[in-house]
Order: C-alpha cells, then sequence, then structure tokens
DNA sequence: TTGCTCCTCACGTCACGTGAGGTGGC
DNA sequence: TTGCTCCTCACGTCACGTGAGGTGGC
C-alpha cells in the first residue's frame, strides 16, 4: 500500500537483471546493491534502473576483480562529496574499467593469434603418420624439426 | 639420479607457468595436469613444454569454464583414438575455445562503448548543478529529460 | 650438514548453490 | 482462502589460500 509502485520484487529484478535471488542477497551482505525499499514482512523492493548496477557488477567480476574491489570503485552511493570530487571519483571508476577493458581484449587478441597458428598447424598434422603419445614426447618437437604451436602443445 | 634431466620440479615449473603450487596440486588432484614423473620421496617432476597446458587452463578458466568443462574439453593425454578422430578432438576443442573468444571480445565491445557514452555524458554533468542523489532519484532520468547512459546510472 | 624446496594433511575463504521450514501479498 | 513469491537460516561446493609439521635433494 504504501511500496512506490514503480518499484519491483526481487524476483521480477533478478530476472531483468539476468541473475537469481541469492545472488543479489550476496550483493545486499557485501553492500554492493541495496534496496530501495524493504515492506514491513521483509520483502526487498528494487528500482528497475538498478539492473544496471548489477550488471556493471557482473562485467567487473569478469574481468577478475573480486566484490571487495569492486564496492571500492563504485563507491558508496550517498556521496558525502562536494560535486568536483564526486565527478572526479566516478572517472577514475571509467578509467580503471576501461583499462581493464583493453587490457583483457589484448590478451583475448593473443589468444585467438595462437588459436590460428595452432589450427594451420593442424592442417599439415592431417598428412602426417605421427600421433601424439608419451613415446614421441607428445609430438614435441615435431617431426618437422620446430617446436609445436603452444596451444597444440597443451593439447597433444 | 634416474630423473630425466629435462624435467624440472614444481617451484621452477609454477614460475615459468605464471602460477603456484596450491594450483598446480589442485590441478593434478583434478587430472587436468598431472607431473610426468615423481620421485621416490614425492617430487613432482614435470615437462618444461607443459606450462602450455597451464596456461591453456587459466584462459579457459578466464572465459567462464570451470575445471570439469575444461578436463572434458582437453581430454585425456593418452588417445585411445584412431589419428582421425584424434585429429577431430582437438579441432572441435580449437573451434570451442575460438567461439568462446569471440564471444567474449563482443560483449567487452560493447562495455567499451558503454564506457565511452557514460564518458561524454559525464563532460555536461561537470556544468550541471546537479549532484545524484536519493532526493533526485540518482539523476534518473536527467534534467535534460534523457535516461541516464547505463554506467552513470549504476554509479550515480 | 646446512638451507632450501618440496611433501601431505587439514582448516579457512570467497561467491555463491541448494534445500528446509515458514510467512507475505495481490 | 489459495497459490505463488518471498523470507531467513544453514549446510554444501568450487577453486583455491594458508599454515602446521615433516622430509627430500643437490
Amino acid at each position: 500500500m504504501n511500496v512506490p509502485d514503480h518499484l519491483i520484487k526481487i524476483g521480477r529484478f533478478a530476472k531483468l537483471a539476468g541473475t537469481n535471488l541469492r545472488t543479489l542477497r550476496y550483493y545486499e551482505e557485501r553492500e554492493l546493491i541495496v534496496p530501495t525499499y524493504r515492506s514491513e514482512g521483509g520483502f526487498r523492493y528494487y528500482r528497475p534502473t538498478d539492473v544496471n548496477r548489477v550488471r556493471l557488477v557482473r562485467d567487473l567480476q569478469d574481468l577478475g576483480l573480486n566484490l571487495d574491489k569492486i564496492r571500492e570503485l563504485l563507491g558508496g552511493r550517498q556521496a558525502t562529496l562536494n560535486p568536483t570530487e564526486f565527478l572526479q571519483r566516478i572517472r577514475a571508476a571509467l578509467a580503471e574499467h576501461e583499462r581493464l577493458i583493453v587490457a583483457k581484449m589484448e590478451a583475448l587478441e593473443t589468444q585467438r593469434r595462437k588459436l590460428e597458428q595452432a589450427t594451420a598447424k593442424l592442417t599439415s598434422c592431417s598428412k602426417c603418420n605421427c600421433i601424439p603419445t608419451v613415446e614421441n614426447n607428445y609430438c614435441e618437437p615435431c617431426s618437422d624439426g620446430n617446436s609445436l604451436p603452444e596451444i597444440l602443445s597443451a593439447l597433444f
């Protein structure tokens, strides 16, 4: 009755955010995402726009940050700062996020190149009689005299 | 004395692979990377080239796979398969790895675009008197009438 | 022989997963 | 009132972290 009607319950919120109830409750425990309102009966109510905060947390987790680091980066919601300091903090968070993304993309690009080398080499393997076993040291080095591409060395 | 001298102990191996002893022992327990040789005293000895296998496992973990899935993908080392089936299995692993990388890169690209939108919007925020608090619904929507870029909505 | 590396338990931790048993809300 | 959603414990799990106490190897 006195629940602001733009707020939604945890089930619907979780679905919108692409997560589940347990994770949202854990984020609350860790003070990352706190429901806007709690009913008499203890029900959590969220602002729909806060799905963006949930997704940001997940994205930062996927970039390798733990929840302590993430809370540190996002900062408390109620800024006790003046506008200049506040904007400064936001900019710092955005810059750190971008740094992580760029580093990750470079790492993925390197992996993709190694995959290509492995795929190329496999073509010549299909014309070869050898099959990697412990007896031939898993084809390392290859009978052509060169060492294997790194990913093949891992898979053979 | 009877340890093949190209093999190295776990400490040096861990350093080469960029990991630590505990992780390598755990990988062994989960049958992902098994030392080539064990001494009388129980010391583990590894082939230096197996660092590639460790790195591949880590890369796949970072792509979101758990260790069961990774072992499934890599397959046992001693192929009981014929050469054709063996090459087929390797190709499947490479294809799955590539699929994961491409999907991740697209996700990162999307994040990077959202970051740019947030950064652009912040420029106009620095000329604005508002500071997001619960009273103004954390600037959502902005006083210009539009909703905030997603990442700002998460940070405000 | 000394010092450093390595060994095996075994308990702790982070980020949840998964019920059990009970109650709120339209 | 019924059915569905939500609640709080609380124990389990995955992938390690971190000692304790002891031994191997050049």
